[in-house]
DNA sequence: ATTTGTATTAACCAAACGGTTAAACCGGGC
DNA sequence: GCCCGGTTTAACCGTTTGGTTAATACAAAT
């Protein structure tokens, strides 16, 4: 009895990952989770109480796909360029499994920032910061790079990154009409390292 | 009583975008947007039909904000280092004013986007694109820029000019702790332009 | 075989929601 | 003074929604 009962909650979480990445919070349906996952909907308020405790576990999981690559980059000791490559490629590979995440977050955050900013400093983001904001300063006052703000470089990053996967139907339409995208992504963490590099390289 | 019923009609219009805007149109309440309009939930209904005949006015208006300067940039017959500068200027202002704009045309356009992508053609987006697009292509063959696929240059620049905003609240607290975000992005145009240009430039 | 505790369901409920109706309001023209 | 058209409202309606209840299925333990 304990087995089909993981096998009922993991298939509850399967469901609401995708019901709520695509409708969000407000206009997910807890019949249409529960549908989606093959139950009864009391069933479904038998696992999980309600549906923002539901909401608030699966969304815990996506900030943590997002935020461990940008925890790993802060935290990571090696040279700055290798850096940059590392995120690049780390961001593009989450994103190719689950391009939902970054409309998902953003969606949430617009509607309603202090229900969900706290859930932010779970991950380690905070630690590795002050140590590679001082490698950019100091790559800059070396020569080693054009003088820029470390947060923004940072911010410059995960825009390139992200921003094309949140856009993507849009992107489709009006720059990439009849262009395989899947292609275009799965080669693009390269091209957005480049991009990036010689953009603060001198 | 006609002046009286323009002033009503702008009423519910500025009461809508505020709160479709912050919460989508399954999120937003009719009667929330009747109250902030200072009116009946029942004249909400006179002067518009239905929810959804309100919402998509209020859409297209979003979607012209957001689409205008990428028709001006891909018709723009000016060099291309000076198109970048224009664009990157252009979306800055428009997001300084609006700057929820990037967060609620995504959201939708995730949502269901066979609802929305019809909409997208409004715009003369496509008349500049292919002229846009060549004179990337013969910047590169003539050894002006960097190699480089003419869609994922402009991917870029919308990239790095919008997710910055659609990703405030998360910046603010992550990568820019106790510092001044109305001031960063006033002068951050330019840097997004010149952050480009040398990522491009030879 | 009976008990026991978890898993599952059908039926139900109150509140919220989008939308409608019918009446009242109100200023201009006759 | 009354009528007429567009404007505004209170009250109402049917449906959807998140959530509950009470009863059942069911496997393991005694």
């Amino acid at each position: 009895m304990e087995k089909k009962s993981l096998e009922t909650q993991e298939n509850i979480l399967d469901a609401a990952r995708t019901i709520f990445a695509q409708k969000g919070l407000a206009g997910a349906r807890m019949q249409e989770i529960a549908d989606r996952a093959g139950i009864n909907k009391a069933l479904l308020h038998y696992y999980y109480k309600n549906k923002d405790k539901l909401f608030e576990q699966v969304y815990k999981e996506a900030l943590v796909k997002i935020l461990r690559p940008l925890a790993s980059f802060l935290a990571d000791d090696s040279e700055l360029f290798q850096k940059i490559r590392n995120i690049s490629h780390v961001y593009h590979e989450v994103l190719i499994e689950y391009p939902f995440l970054p409309n998902f977050i953003l969606n949430e955050v617009n509607t309603d920032p202090s229900r969900v900013l706290h859930l932010m400093n779970v991950e380690g983001v905070l630690v590795g910061r002050e140590k590679t904001f001082k490698q950019i300063e100091e790559a800059v006052k070396a020569g080693k790079i054009r003088p820029i703000d470390p947060a923004e470089l940072i911010l410059n990053i995960i825009s390139l990154s992200m921003f094309p996967f949140a856009s993507r139907p849009i992107a489709q339409e009006l720059l990439f009409k009849g262009v395989d995208m899947d292609a275009m992504f799965n080669k693009r963490a390269d091209r957005v390292a480049d991009f990036i590099i010689h953009s603060i390289k001198i």
